[in-house]
Order: structure tokens, then C-alpha cells, then sequence
DNA sequence: ACCTCATGTAAACGACCGTTGACTTATCGG
DNA sequence: CCGATAAGTCAACGGTCGTTTACATGAGGT
């Protein structure tokens, strides 16, 4: 057996080290706590996102993860503790991936996020905020999110008395969109890439908040600064 | 309220019941398969929408639709047949509701189901088009009416290369708007009413299907790009 | 009336679910 | 090196799920 040292000199609680690589050879795994929550954390929101909360099994969410089934009530106390802290912490991904963008970028940046959500592999932040797991605390979370993320986006809009309501639309078609592509794989609809989304996604979010002065026309917006 | 009356999709033995419909003093009531049947079915519809297939039990249904459990296994063969029928009723009233009118008239018609679908009993229909059960046979079915829905969308829609995605945009964001009301009641988005929806709704409909001469009278260019 | 069968009822079955407790094993301070 | 403790494993538990089976009963044809 190969044994590394010299590796994690100072026991954390947890280092959420999404950025780490995923490390596919590292053969006997040592017992990091840190890590498997971790590991847990994205098997259960890939999971959650693409089949739904009841739909989800600990066991499979285990599975997923390649850890014990039981670590689950250890670390997040139970399967709703799991989704909630799923709901947190795509929470932060979603604020900080959008917080930074004017109403030009919009577009592109939930064409990027829808996007990934289905070629990549953690993402589905969106979906997960149709998810309802029927519990009271992660509703209210959920509630939070969807809140605040209209409550950016109609900042972004300068007038109308209902644009609140039309930042609700826009994240609706967002998170439609997105469920769509998951779970049903309709076709162009589901093969679009990032490019293909984020034409009628100007002209959605265009007609829905923009004022007129914004422009619609976009074009080189450039690249998304990761 | 519902008026759940005509429907014989079985031999009635008698069709002559229907002079007392649906009294609810009706007391000790009468056997008869067809209504059963079609309490299961509305009771399904709703749950299945509202909660999701895999939240939805079904002695849920059956106390809603006030029948005993085991009719579902004879009437539907099990939870999926039960399923299946949803779908497939749920896709004729779509298209017999949207299959009448033209571009102009597709935003109202969208916001007509929508806030039926949130403030009547049955409705739901384009909620149970994201709702998955797991089952191929279902999800093909539920693939099919989304492209039907899609294509008539489409060919309202005139020029473009990709006015089917545009289509299928616009059914995501129907979609999505009426999941975000059932699922989590965010404001105003939930209580918003047939006329404060039509407006956001005319707007996106506009914004991806209108040629330009739809009157996108939303004060922003209603150009599109050519 | 009586037989027959469709309709509805009640109870149970096997399977799977989330969760728990006792047990094993690795890791580390002393 | 050696207990102490965290990290992980295993098997089982009560409960609920979808479904099936056996039974009761209303209703129409002859």
C-alpha cells in the first residue's frame, strides 16, 4: 500500500476544497471527514437536481459518492439536513456567479449556468430551487434564494411598477429551462449550447427588463470572467 | 369547481346516473366504475402535479378522490398506469385549449392556464409536463406532448432558424411559471392574476416568436435580429 | 327470485425507505 | 508503543410504499 504523507498538516473542520482535483488515483482513501462531506455535498445535489427530493435515496446519494450510507446521518443528521445544506451551498454559487454582472451579461450568464448544469457535473443549482423536499426549513431556504436572486435581477431593471414580477418570469424561464433540459430532453432545446441559449435569452430578458435605454445588442460582451 | 360529466371512456352499463350528478348529499353513493374512474384520475392530476410522482403515494389519491386504494390497481394497473392516463388527459385539454388561437392571442392563453392552474382544482397540465416518474413509456409520453406543444408554438413563430428552440423557450418559461407558483408560492409571481401576467408573457412571447408587426408595444425596440 | 358478475372493501405481503446502534479500524497525542 | 477518539462499516429496526389476494355486496338479466 502507498501511503502519502506529509499532507494535511493541520486538521480542519472542514475545507470545502470543491477546487481541489479529483484526485481519481488516489487509491486507499484516507479518512478525511472533510472530504467526504464534500463528496456527499455533490452527490446529493446532482442527484436532487436531476431526480427530485423524494425521488432521491441516501442510499444512492451514497453510492454516488462511494462512501457509507450511514455517514449521511452522521454529517447532515438526516436526508432533509443533506438537502438543506444542498440548498445553501448553491445558494452561494448561484450569488456569486451572478453577482457581478450588469443587465447586459444576464443573458450570458444563464446561458452559461444552464448550460453547464447539464454538461457539467455539479451545477444545477437552478433545478434544485424547483426541488421541494416538503420540509419547512428548506423551504424557507429555498424561498430565500428564489427572493433574492429576483431581487438582483429586478435591481437591475430601471422601471415599471411590476418588475419584480418580470425578474420572477425571467427566473422562471431560467430554472423552465433548465428542468427541461434535465429531465425531459427535448430537442434543439437540450443540445443548446451556450451560444444558442443566449440569443433568445437577450431578447427574453430584453422584453422582460430591460427599459428601452439598455440595448439589447450585445455581441461582444466577451468572456465571462469565470 | 370542476364539472366532471360526459366522460365515458368505458361501456357505461347505464348512462341515465347523470340525473343527480354530483350531489354531494348524494349519501350512500352509487357504484359506478366510470366516475370512480374519473375521481382518481382528478385527484391524481392534482397531486401529481402539485407534489411530484415520486412524492405522490397512492393512498393519497385515493382518500382525495375518496375510493379505496386497490381501484387504482384495478382501474390503472398501478401508480404508473394511473400516471400515463394523467398525461394523456392532461395533453388533450392543452391542446384543445391552445389550439384554437393565434400568436396574438398565445401570451392570454398562457396566463389563462397558468392562473387556472393555481387558483382551480384541476389544471396543473403544464406542471405535469416536468413531473417525472421514471417510467419510459411515461416519459415518452410526456416527450411527445412537450414537442407537439413546442411545434404548434413554432409554427406560429414565421422566420428564424431556430424558432423551434424559440418554441420550446417559451414552454419552459410557461412551464417554469407554474412551478415556481405551485411549488413555492414567491411573491407577486404567485398571486399575480390573468392580467398581470398576460402583460410579462406578451412581452416574452413577443421578444421570441413576434416577427415584429405582433405590436411588442413594450416601449423597448421591438426589433429582432436578423 | 336467483344466479352472476362487476364493484367496492379489508387486510396482508414483500420490498424498500431513512435511521440507528454496536462494532471495527485508522489516526494521533502522550 | 498505547490508549483515546474520530472515521467508517455493518446489520438490523420500524415504517411506509405499491400491489395482491380473498372476501363482501349491490345490481341487472332471465
Amino acid at each position: 500500500m502507498v501511503t502519502l504523507q506529509g499532507v494535511t498538516p493541520v486538521p480542519l473542520p472542514f475545507a470545502s476544497s470543491t477546487g481541489s482535483p479529483a484526485s481519481p488515483a488516489s487509491g486507499p482513501r484516507r479518512r478525511d471527514a472533510a472530504k467526504t462531506r464534500q463528496l456527499l455535498l455533490d452527490a446529493a445535489r446532482r442527484r436532487f437536481a436531476e431526480d427530485g427530493y423524494a425521488a432521491t435515496t441516501v442510499r444512492d446519494i451514497a453510492d454516488d459518492a462511494g462512501v457509507n450510507v450511514a455517514l449521511i446521518s452522521r454529517y447532515f443528521a438526516s436526508k432533509e439536513g443533506l438537502f438543506e445544506a444542498c440548498l445553501k451551498t448553491a445558494g452561494e454559487e448561484l450569488r456569486r456567479s451572478t453577482g457581478e454582472v450588469g443587465l447586459d451579461g444576464i443573458p450570458e450568464a444563464i446561458a452559461r449556468h444552464i448550460a453547464e448544469s447539464s454538461a457539467g457535473s455539479v451545477a444545477g443549482q437552478l433545478a434544485l430551487l424547483l426541488r421541494s423536499s416538503g420540509d419547512e426549513r428548506a423551504d424557507q431556504i429555498r424561498l430565500d434564494m428564489l427572493r433574492s436572486s429576483a431581487g438582483r435581477l429586478a435591481a437591475l431593471a430601471g422601471d415599471g411598477p411590476d418588475r419584480l414580477l418580470r425578474a420572477e418570469v425571467v427566473l422562471a424561464a431560467a430554472i423552465g429551462i433548465t428542468l427541461l433540459r434535465t429531465s425531459t430532453g427535448i430537442e434543439p432545446l437540450s443540445s443548446a449550447g451556450v451560444a444558442e441559449l443566449t440569443s433568445p435569452l437577450r431578447d427574453l430578458v430584453g422584453a422582460l427588463l430591460g427599459d428601452g435605454s439598455s440595448g439589447a445588442q450585445a455581441g461582444a460582451g466577451g468572456h465571462h470572467p469565470e
